[in-house]
RNA sequence: GCGGAUGUGGCGGAAUGGUAGACGCUACAGACUUAAAAUCUGUUGUCCUUUUGGGCGUGCGGGUUCGAGUCCCGCCAUCCGCACCA
């Protein structure tokens, strides 16, 4: 074997990064004639460094973004910074640092780190969402809605932290309590904007069928983050009056099975009530302790309080059902007030056992009929309905329309489609976020700031000393005049949810004017974007906002898209196992050294414990530094394992001897591209291999099944260092070359040039994907497996199309063949051509 | 509580209803070397068998089918999300 230098990431990385750069080659043409490729990952937060989870969601993505040049496409693939949020406060309160200095320190950092990974970025394009320059063009489409009525304010319950008299993220919300303060969360009602994303709740629902590109399980999820359900609105009368309760439910079916109405501790009736009835204001309080996520309201023990009224049934008025306030009713949806039918709904069967209700079985169980109903656990299933006087004998859906009809007749109430989606609530009460651009006038109410006064910029000079937002504190920022009467005013000190930053970057990347948010006619030529990469926590918020914000954007005529992510890939995390010392403090890979099945610390020759494979994490300190890999072993090796192994949609595990290996694979494709003989000849089995991976990895990387890609070149690689040398075998070198080059960009550069391939002065990124020949594509042979009652027995290896009696008298002469059958008759021959033959006895 | 997903050798994973374990990692054996590294060759699901070979194997239990990792029904286990983290 000749002998070779080592390829040297060290040298090469830069090189190449650098001559990109001069090159502009990755500079995307808004002009071009070539069809276009828009390809974007989801842009980080700039919390300090970059995380390798980043580095593969990007690899991914670059990986894709460099192939689509190879095929000819015209390719967008810009990197930004979703750079408002709380990390950079909690930074201030703790490190005595201004949130931007800090953000934009970064943001330096991490580009830095970006670019030696030699990512295939369009970095003219770079914005930061923290930055005037984008949050100003942000506040404008804020008033655009806000004109078009699709932005209001009413109150909302937040988490308050009563010693640091400050709202908490439910991040911040830790077992109940405060995470500085430790005392217990309350929820507490605040003014706050909200963003009418309901008027769009039927739209994103039909438009989810339009996203066939789409995870299932990402659209299953939006699907009932909506929530769709149809039901009946109605009325439970105060008895003798018009005054009443009026209640949602899916199952007006079970009417007649009714033991209590349940409200909300925020209803109006239980409000009015608590005015004269301080055990009920007690209860209310006991309600709103603990957070405000689903899971916590959940969960929390099911409580009610008998508020002594009574409510008519509107389908027997001498029937009174009592009027509980119950924790676990939400304000927020339907009408803030449910009938309990306890034998049908789990949590009304807890509910009524708890306070001793009556539970009145009205759907049928099969053959069990009773009115009484037993047990614990409620019946959900479908059935005929039962001890409900006219309606028995009914299926469940007969019942609901016959209840609704007859409702909507009477007068007491309409058949009503309901949605779980409730509106956005943008508003935040913290400093680094887009500042909200209203003044808030005595005499005018709410103004919109005037366009030629925006951006409204964030105050430099704040201070973190104490909790709460500092907008608020500081001493002359929001003392503004009213935009129309000009009298004293107050600014807007709220600031917007970052989601509303990460909900049109994608239009700005497309085309970025100084004087507007976009260009319509510029933007609509990159979007939708093609492929949309991240992580599947964004699944349902991230992509509902941007799905919305982009619909409202086209309902007010700024832009004809509708959906802004043609396809989405949601890839897993990068995981690594754990390690911790005997009193359970966590260790970093770092500190341990294996032997066999045992681990120890190094530093002290004490046994350590191997933990669970988990993603990776700070406090776990099983995290692993890009920069520290990239140092070690090259852009090149750290893409190529970001791409092996695990499907992109799994989780991926860290570990040093997979690293290792890529490190090797790196060199030995590099070995392979010295090995170029000039020989002729033509090696027919390894044409029709590289023609067979040629096909193999473009439809692979096309799927983003990158495993696979990688797969195959490690097939190839492995055929050609098999092969004798000949013209194909030269050929394939070149080839392998080529294929790899979005996968390990740095290395085929160095290669192609090393080949000569660069004779004309073109570079790899340049150069076309190789074409497949079809004709090379054909086997002529092919292997058919024999089987006997579907038994393997045996293979035959037969020229491809011979016909099927010739197989059967093929198979059934083979010794194998006839000890399995032994004798018996046969029944039948199934015969797959050029597959399989089974043999049924 | 509600919702979503995943489960195949020692490990990560391949496999249009048609030869389960491609490819990689690990481990072991061998070659080269004074030695090590690097590299190369081979073996590596499991049990039985002297061999040819055979039995069993895709979380568990059923079913459909000539044929099931793949389709259907019912379980079990694990992981993830839940509206103010981004």
């Amino acid at each position: 074997m000749t002998n070779v230098e080592r390829f040297n990431p060290h040298v090469a990385d830069a090189r190449w990064q650098k001559i990109w750069e001069e090159r502009s080659s990755f500079v995307a043409d808004d002009n071009s004639t070539k069809p276009r490729a828009y390809v974007l990952e989801m842009f980080p937060y700039p919390s300090g460094r970059i995380h390798i989870g980043h580095v593969r969601n990007y690899t991914m993505g670059d990986v894709l973004a460099r192939y689509k040049r190879m095929t000819g496409h015209e390719v967008l693939h810009p990197m930004g910074w979703d750079a408002f949020g709380m990390p950079a406060e909690n930074a201030a309160m703790e490190k005595k640092v201004h949130p931007g200095g800090w953000t934009r320190d970064n943001i330096a950092n991490m580009k830095a780190q970006l670019k030696r990974l030699g990512f295939a970025i369009d970095w003219t394009r770079e914005l930061a969402t923290c930055e005037p320059e984008y949050y100003g063009h942000e506040q404008a489409l804020f008033l655009k809605l806000y004109a078009a009525g699709l932005v209001y304010r009413k109150e909302s319950a937040v988490n308050w932290d009563p010693v640091d008299m400050t709202v908490l993220a439910n991040e911040q919300v830790i077992d109940g309590k405060g995470w500085r303060s430790g005392a217990p969360v309350e929820r507490r009602k605040l003014s706050q904007w909200f963003l009418k994303i309901t008027d769009f709740a039927e739209e994103l629902l039909v438009g989810l069928g339009s996203l066939d590109q789409w995870p299932d399980k990402v659209r299953l999820m939006q699907e009932n983050w909506i929530g769709k359900s149809q039901g009946l609105k109605c009325r439970f009368r105060f008895p003798g009056g018009d005054d009443g309760i009026d209640v949602f439910t899916t199952r007006p079916d079970t009417m007649f099975g009714a033991s209590f109405i349940a409200i909300a501790a925020d209803h109006p009736v239980a409000q009015k009530l608590a005015a004269n009835a301080p055990d009920l204001q007690d209860f209310i309080a006991e309600c709103r302790k603990g957070g405000t996520t689903a899971a916590d309201i959940e969960t929390a023990e099911k409580l009610g309080f008998n508020t002594g009224l009574t409510v008519e049934h509107p389908l027997d008025p001498s029937w009174h059902l009592p009027v509980y306030v119950a924790n676990f009713v939400l304000m927020d949806y339907g009408t803030g007030a449910v009938f309990g039918c306890p034998a049908h709904d789990q949590r009304d069967l807890d509910f009524a056992r708890k306070y001793h209700l009556p539970v009145t079985r009205v759907v049928a169980d099969g053959d069990v009929t009773d009115s009484s109903f037993e047990g614990n656990v409620a019946y959900t299933n479908p059935g005929v309905i039962v001890n409900s006087h006219w309606m028995n004998g009914m299926t469940v859906d007969q019942a609901k329309a016959d209840v609704i009809a007859k409702a909507e007749k009477e007068g007491w109430g309409q058949g009503q489609t309901q949605y779980r989606l409730r509106d956005w609530g943008v508003s935040r009460q913290r400093y680094w976020g887009t500042p909200i651009p209203i003044i808030h006038c005595q005499a005018c109410g709410a103004v919109p700031v005037p366009n030629d006064q925006l951006p409204v910029k964030l105050p430099e000079d704040v201070s973190f000393d104490i909790p709460g937002n500092p907008l608020d504190r500081h001493p002359t920022w929001s003392k503004v005049d009213c935009p129309k009467c000009h009298q004293e005013a107050r600014r807007e000190t709220d600031t917007l949810d970052t989601f509303v930053d990460s909900s049109w970057y994608f239009i700005r990347f497309a085309s970025q004017p100084h004087d507007k948010p976009f260009d319509r006619a510029a933007a609509e030529k990159w979007l939708p974007v093609d492929q949309y990469i991240g992580g599947v926590e964004h699944a349902i918020l991230h992509l509902l906002y941007a799905r919305f914000w982009t619909r409202a954007l086209s309902h007010i005529g700024m832009i004809d898209v509708k959906e802004p992510f043609a396809s989405l890939f949601t890839q897993g995390m990068v995981t690594h196992q754990t390690y911790q010392d005997a009193k359970g403090t966590w260790l970093s890979p770092d500190q341990v050294r294996r032997d066999g099945d045992i681990w120890t610390i190094i530093d002290s020759g004490a046994p350590a414990v191997a933990g669970r494979i988990e993603k990776m994490s700070k406090s776990k300190k099983n995290v692993v530094d890009p920069d520290d890999i990239v140092d070690q072993y090259g852009a090149d090796a750290v893409r190529w394992f970001m791409l092996s192994d695990s499907p992109p949609e799994r989780d991926l595990e860290w570990s040093e001897a997979g690293i290792e290996g890529c490190w090797r694979f790196v060199q030995r494709l590099w070995r392979l591209t010295s090995q170029v003989s000039g020989a002729d000849g033509v090696d027919k089995a390894l044409d029709r291999k590289t023609h067979q991976i040629i096909a193999g990895v473009g439809a692979d990387i096309e799927a983003l099944a990158f495993n696979k890609a990688v797969a195959k070149i490690y097939d190839l690689a492995n055929a050609i260092e098999k092969a004798a040398p000949s013209a194909s075998r030269d050929t394939a070198i070149r080839t392998i070359v080529t294929l790899s080059a979005p996968m390990v960009p740095h290395l085929a550069e160095e290669a192609w040039t090393q080949l000569g391939a660069a004779s004309g002065g073109g570079i790899i990124a340049d150069a076309p994907w190789p074409q497949v020949n079809p004709d090379l594509l054909v086997e002529d042979e092919v292997t058919i497996a024999i089987q006997v009652k579907g038994k393997l027995r045996d293979t035959l290896t037969v020229a491809k199309g011979l016909p099927q009696t010739e197989v059967e008298a093929l198979a059934l002469a083979s010794q194998k063949v006839q000890h399995a059958i032994d004798g018996a008759d046969i029944r039948k021959i199934i015969v797959v051509p050029d597959r399989l033959v089974n043999i049924v006895l």
